[in-house]
DNA sequence: CCGGTTTATTTTAAGCTTAAAATATCACGG
DNA sequence: CCGTGATATTTTAAGCTTAAAATAAACCGG
């Protein structure tokens, strides 16, 4: 009986498992497709008009919208980025006056990032066009087309976070 | 005259713009926090099961689809990277007994590359689990919504890719 | 209040990525 | 066949990114 089992299983999986899972396979490189071509787009203007890198307009843009600044943690989860990676990035930002940085005060350890005067203002001229850059290359989508693509990477976005997060520990 | 269509686009702008292309923004965000979750999550597997880096992995795919190997050149543009970029990712693979490179017959430019029986053993192993993480991760979804999706994205792609390539010259 | 654990950040080493400049080869019109 | 422009690749410099180890401070149960 074990055997029959195991025989219906693998004849599940020769008839099946090869193909099955192939859209879903689609669906995640045509994903990465559309991210990796609006990003190098994004990537291309932000250097040209304003030279400045992505990561540092990904920065300015979590810090833009706390103003009274978050601390290194809370940035790095939101920005999905790994915590060292921050360090180096918010050093030349506070080097060139885009950042202030002091140290929490009910917690030694921690430090809170925020945007000074200047950085803010240059963040703010620069999501003005960048929002029409991204107006611009999905341009093609019908209002409909962009609400039902909310919907659905709202629900591709939550599976795929209980699928990674969910086994941390 | 003039200054009455100024003063209409003025109007027009400070009515709509401002909340015009929010959806759209919201739309590039969300599509970058999909793709971002689960590139970390094939990275950390195939890393740990592995102990391969999500570009050789890359770089692989695309010459297991192609036997006959592919110049630099072509990788780079399939593969959405820059030139040089492919070089030092190329030059240890190929120390590491995964690729071949060889000289273009019939250019002497050109470097051909391609999977070694090593390495297309090995990327075959990882691609089958490969595809099942991908599965696993996007498992909330039903077919039709996955359909959809392939449908929606494949416009959002034709959109940006016009918009950013159409600048080029 | 003390010792173990967690949390916040930095450091380190390796590798990835890009843009721009340099090099080498090809194609082709005169 | 020669120069000119295009194409293929490499080099360079700077910056980004990660994982893992190290450091430091806070928390917390006994």
């Amino acid at each position: 009986m074990n055997e029959h089992v195991l025989l219906l299983d693998a004849e599940t999986k020769a008839a099946e498992q090869p193909q099955d899972h192939r859209d879903e396979l689609r669906l995640w490189l045509r994903l990465l497709t559309c991210t990796t071509l609006i990003e190098g787009g994004v990537r291309k203007r932000l250097r040209e008009r304003f030279d400045v890198t992505l990561p540092r307009f990904d920065l300015m843009a979590q810090l833009d919208k706390s103003p009274d600044g978050l601390t290194l943690s809370e940035l790095s989860r939101r920005m999905m980025v790994s915590n060292g990676n921050l360090t180096a990035l918010v050093e030349r930002l506070v080097a060139s006056c885009h950042l202030d940085r002091r140290t929490a005060e009910n917690d030694r350890r921690a430090q809170v990032i925020s945007l000074t005067n200047l950085g803010r203002a240059e963040f703010r001229a620069m999501a003005a066009e960048h929002e029409m850059w991204i107006a611009e290359m999905l341009g093609d989508l019908s209002r409909s087309e962009v609400t039902e693509l909310l919907r659905l990477l709202a629900k591709a976005k939550a599976s795929a976070r209980q699928a990674v997060q969910g086994e941390r520990p």
